[in-house]
DNA sequence: CTCATAAGTCATCGAACGCTGACTTATCGG
DNA sequence: CCGATAAGTCAGCGTTCGATGACTTATGAG
């Protein structure tokens, strides 16, 4: 392992790059903050990025859990819940990335990243499993639930919501789902149990 | 009306904080954009506000609409959307401030402001309503939609949900507040018709 | 071992930032 | 009309920002 290695240098700005852009937003991090914390020159962020905007789109790339989109389907929610509550998101200081991502939506390139990752990831999948008529504008309105469950979680910090578990959550969560989409959906999806509702 | 009005050249400076901090955050608003756009010397801002910090804080002040508390109880929830959907927010940059501020949730003192306001506003409301035991994680999940369908309409601006109106959402709001808080909730608020959903 | 090349460093640029103190000018009671 | 005072202006401070180009040093093929 050579000291000088190029693509590990590049690793190392980018996980440093996502951690600042997620916890300060785009504003408030500065391509040294990102380089002191990386150990790295700020220089290379030029060489290697092109610029601090270049880093942004790269770090902010976001790669969604698998196996959201697999199992069974009345259990889709439930896995989109766990996502967003249990999911390890410390790479992205502890948020889900489009929490996080909130913090730069000042910038039209950060909202459309926004909206594509929650249409594609979210509400398209909400969508075919809506019976009825006004599918999307419900499969949107569950897509809200999630986005507004993650925010009260980890950026407000609402007493009861920062400290639940997904497993808190699921009974609620079933029923609105099942209400909403018109179809039964499960609160549990098979998982190691967390804490259950007093 | 003097050409030199003191209280009027303060106003100016905190209507365009205003509608900057709510369009671009904090960090992204300098002193001498808000300056530009209200027509006033930046200097003043330091001499009525004392930093661009202290201008933020009283520039985000949120006077919530009168009359959200007020009115039949079963209509709260209804009484919820209309303001984060239907009211006109042009101030804040046309999304409701709790929403805007989100922007600028890197620096604590936001964060906390965001917090003491979603609680006072929603979740305390709510709770009141909640029967049974834990009253208040369900009123948190409520207060979770409707921060969710405010970042969704105006930040993401999902398809559906951009173009709603309170009135398009009433119903399955009111069927999901119903289940939610385990007492009949109404959809539909006593005001001038808007579209009804297909 | 040599040395071309790639990886990393350094000095610095011009612009923008928050903020300050000294200055100019309009206003209005006397 | 006059002068004290408040309102508004101006030049510039020290710092930080994103970004550049010339420089130094480690690495590995020959």
């Amino acid at each position: 392992m050579p000291k000088r290695d190029r693509e590990a240098t590049r690793a190392r700005l980018l996980e440093a790059a996502r951690l600042r852009f997620a916890r300060e937003g785009y504003d408030a991090t500065s391509v040294r903050d990102i380089a002191r914390d990386s150990g790295v020159d700020a220089t290379l962020i030029f060489r290697y990025f092109g610029s601090k905007k270049q880093l942004f789109d790269e770090a902010s790339a976001t790669d969604l859990p698998a196996g959201l989109l697999e199992g069974p389907q009345e259990e889709l929610v439930a896995r989109m819940v766990r996502t967003v509550v249990d999911h390890d998101w410390t790479k992205y200081g502890g948020e889900h990335p489009l929490v996080a991502m909130l913090r730069s939506s000042a910038h039209e390139d950060a909202r459309r990243r926004i909206r594509e990752e929650v249409c594609a990831t979210y509400v398209n999948a909400l969508r075919d499993l809506a019976e009825g008529e006004d599918a999307e504008l419900r499969a949107e309105l569950l897509s809200a639930w999630m986005v507004g469950i993650g925010i009260l979680r980890s950026v407000v910090g609402t007493p009861a919501l920062a400290e639940a578990r997904a497993a808190d959550l699921a009974p609620h969560v079933a029923a609105v789902a099942t209400d909403l989409l018109g179809r039964p959906m499960s609160g549990t999806a098979d998982r190691e149990g967390g804490s259950s509702r007093t």
